[in-house]
DNA sequence: AGTGGCTCCTGGCGGC
DNA sequence: TGCCGCCAGGAGCCAC
C-alpha cells in the first residue's frame, strides 16, 4: 500500500530524469481514472514541460510549470517506465519523450489522477495536515491536535487530515516503535507520549524511504524494483508470530475495517489510560472470532 | 464536529 | 481439479 515512502521513493526516481522533459500526450484507457476526461487532462497537461516532482502527503505531484499532474496510488498503483505486456492496460499513460513513457497501472482501480491549476493547489490539498518532515509538525502541533480525541490512536494516525502521508503499515510500526497502545484514546496522551510518538513517526517513515519502501502485495518503484522495509516489519502482517523485541505473539484485530497489530506485552495500556470504544469493539470482536475458530493456529510457530 | 460504518475493486488464496 | 467466497485497504460519503 503505497504510503509516504513508498510514494517519496517514486518521486526521488522520477525527478532524476523528468524535469526538463515535455509531456508530450497523454492517454487514458480506464476512464475512471479520473473525473476529468482524456481531453480535459490532454488540453490541461499536454505540450507542458516538467518543472520539479513534488510530494504532499501520498499524492505524487508532477510540477508542469503552473499546472500540476497529480497522482494518489491508493491501494495498487504502480507508476512504472516499462509496460507490462500480457496484463490489463495501462490505466493512464503519460509520454514524456521517446522511451521516458510512463505507464500508470492499477490492479484494484482505486488510484486516481488530476490535472490541477496551479492557482487551485492550495484548495486542492486543503485538507490535508501537515507533512511529518515539514515544519508544522511539531510536538506541540501533535499534542494539540490529540487533546480531546476519543478515538483509537489507530485511526488518529490514519486520518488525513491530522497528519498527512502515514498508511496503515507505518501508523502499526510507528505506534509499536513508541510502544503505544494503537486502541488507546487519542486523547489520553502525555506531553512525553506525544513527543515519542512523533520521534517514532518520523525514525519509521525515514526507515521506510531508507529501505525504498514496502513492497507487501504490489508495490514496485518506477524500475519495477521492489523496496525492502517488509523485511524488517515488527508487527505488521505478523500477527500471532513472536514480537521481535520480547517475544511474545502479537496481535491482530480489526479496527475500523483496517488490520491492526501491536505486541501487547510492548504497547501495554498505561494505568489510568483508557481504550477507546472503537478498541474496545476491537477487542470484543478478537475474543469472539478467536473463540469460534478454536483452532490450533499456533502450531504454525 | 467527531466518529465510525459502508463502498469501491479484483487477484489470490483457503476450503470444500 | 475446480469453483465459490472471502480478504486486503485509502479515502470519500453518509448517518448519528
Amino acid at each position: 500500500m503505497p504510503e509516504l515512502p513508498e510514494v517519496e521513493t517514486v518521486r526521488r526516481r522520477l525527478a532524476s530524469c523528468l524535469p526538463g522533459l515535455v509531456l508530450d500526450q497523454v492517454t487514458v484507457n480506464d476512464p475512471s481514472v479520473s473525473l476529468q476526461g482524456e481531453a480535459e487532462l490532454r488540453g490541461a497537461l499536454q505540450g507542458r514541460r516538467v518543472v520539479a516532482l513534488r510530494r504532499r502527503g501520498k499524492y505524487l505531484i508532477v510540477d508542469l510549470g503552473g499546472v500540476l499532474l497529480v497522482v494518489h496510488l491508493r491501494m495498487t498503483g504502480r507508476l512504472v517506465f516499462t509496460p507490462e505486456p500480457g496484463t490489463r492496460a495501462p490505466r493512464f499513460a503519460a509520454r514524456f519523450a521517446p522511451g521516458t513513457d510512463l505507464y500508470f497501472y492499477d490492479t484494484r482501480r482505486f488510484g486516481r489522477v488530476w490535472a490541477v491549476e496551479g492557482a487551485a493547489e492550495d484548495g486542492f490539498f486543503g485538507s490535508l495536515g501537515p507533512e511529518p518532515f515539514g515544519p508544522r509538525f511539531t510536538t506541540a502541533y501533535l499534542r494539540d491536535a490529540l487533546r480531546g480525541r476519543s478515538a483509537p490512536l489507530k485511526s488518529f494516525l490514519l486520518d488525513q487530515r491530522r497528519l498527512a502521508g502515514v498508511g496503515n503499515i507505518y501508523a502499526d510500526e510507528a505506534l509499536f516503535r513508541a510502544r503505544l497502545n494503537p486502541l488507546r484514546r487519542a486523547g489520553t496522551l502525555t506531553s512525553p507520549e506525544a513527543a515519542r510518538l512523533r520521534d517514532a513517526l518520523l525514525e519509521t517513515l525515514q526507515a521506510g524511504i531508507d529501505h525504498n519502501g514496502s513492497s507487501i502485495d504490489t508495490f514496485v518503484g518506477p524500475e519495477g524494483d521492489r523496496g525492502a522495509f517488509q523485511e524488517i516489519l515488527d508487527v505488521y502482517g505478523r500477527g500471532g508470530e513472536p514480537c521481535r523485541v520480547c517475544g511474545a505473539s502479537v496481535r491482530r484485530v480489526e479496527l475500523g475495517g483496517r488490520g491492526t497489530h501491536f505486541c501487547p506485552r510492548c504497547q501495554p495500556l498505561p494505568r489510568g489510560a483508557r481504550l477507546a470504544a472503537g478498541g474496545r469493539d476491537a477487542l470484543a470482536r478478537e475474543r469472539a472470532s478467536r473463540h469460534r475458530a478454536a483452532r490450533p493456529r499456533a502450531a504454525r510457530l
